[in-house]
DNA sequence: TAGATTGTTAATCGATTAACAATC
DNA sequence: TAGATTGTTAATCGATTAACAATC
């Protein structure tokens, strides 16, 4: 697939991918673009120009084949990698995201969790044991982690991430209000601003009024 | 203003809020759209398109002074309104967000938080002592919230939003991938689906490799 | 007044929707 | 074969960028 692919597209992704797995679990074969579009709130359209991005995956006159598609999705999701991650930063959010988010059936191995708190260091979470900050370069140097989830404090956030990507760090899920700005362009920073989608809800509760 | 805002601009307010924010607090009185578009990596057209929505905050041949836009950008986000909210779903997750994230800076307070677990309602969390769920339409019925943020399981979000609509709700912050249908189309649902974020960076990793 | 920079209109770009020929 | 539904091209819509007159 030679054309760019927009983010656009790729953020509609999981949530087809979601669809398509409880449509997988009610027993569902078979389903045409019409109809999901019905379930998705979206048009039938849309769904066959996202779709066609990556290639053909229906037949005309049928439809699509559900545990097919399926599978197309999780192999353009990526979500059958084994990226190896670190965590950096594991306060209350951190802890949260180790609890909650299981990160193997999305592509992720968390390998290793760091913080600078001596409080927290030495302390077990999800089945490890977080490290001290001042280890990460020996660490990343030797297991050689892919991906980064940063939920530390926006004004270490930009320095972390530039430090992380010169020792190989090739994904970033940013939890921080900092904007990390990388050399490298190509490497995709996802942000997560809980703060500003709070504030975007302010405003629209606003407006309603 | 009669024209409707996009969410495109709405989404984008709160980064304006916090660079100019940071730009007061460095003592910077005065910017122009070119100045500012350079440090947030925008478009200096875009910043002037996204402001005359609202209106005309500038002055030309000079530029904008920063804290009158400010303060205008925080009454269009309405941070300064005091909407009344409850927690459902006191998780890590919930836990995380009571901990982390301030509501009162950003237009909210939190007055209560519900969850069904035996194991933690009763205890207390950033000051306020959890609720048993069956509580929850006599305290809404008695203190009249405005916003609800739902951390709880997919299972349960789509009935437990109906529910909350009907007791008077007019924003939902909503952190469950469950897909939250309302019957006023008008009130607003800001969704942070975190999983689905994390398979999208996993998709954008894989396409860079 | 001359220079700077906004507010605003016009042009461009990209994403969504509609239409329809291809084909199962 | 006839009906259904995709894949794909064309039309529309909306958002971003460029241009420039207004004006401080």
């Amino acid at each position: 697939m030679s054309q760019k692919i927009s983010t656009a597209v790729i953020n509609r992704l999981p949530r087809y991918y979601r669809y398509l797995g409880d449509l997988h679990d009610e027993g569902v074969t078979k389903i045409s673009s019409k109809e999901l579009a019905e379930r998705m709130n979206l048009t039938a359209s849309q769904i066959r120009q996202d779709l066609n991005c990556f290639g053909g995956f229906g037949q005309q006159g049928y439809g699509y084949r559900v545990d097919y598609l399926l599978e197309e999705i999780a192999n353009i999701l990526g979500i059958n990698n084994r990226y190896k991650s670190i965590l950096i930063g594991c306060g209350k959010l951190g802890h949260a995201l180790v609890n909650r988010i299981t990160f193997t059936k999305r592509g992720f191995d968390l390998i290793g969790i760091f913080d600078n708190d001596p409080k927290v260091v030495g302390t077990v979470v999800g089945g490890h044991t977080i490290r001290d900050i001042t280890e990460l370069e020996e660490f990343c140097l030797e297991n050689k982690p892919e991906a980064a989830f940063l939920a530390l404090p926006r004004e270490v956030a930009p320095e972390t991430a530039a430090k992380l990507e010169k020792l190989g760090i090739k994904g970033f899920w940013n939890f921080s209000s900092g904007y990390i700005v990388l050399e490298n362009k190509d490497i995709p920073v996802e942000n997560v601003h809980l703060g500003d989608s709070l504030m975007s809800l302010s405003c629209r509760m606003k407006t309603i009024k």
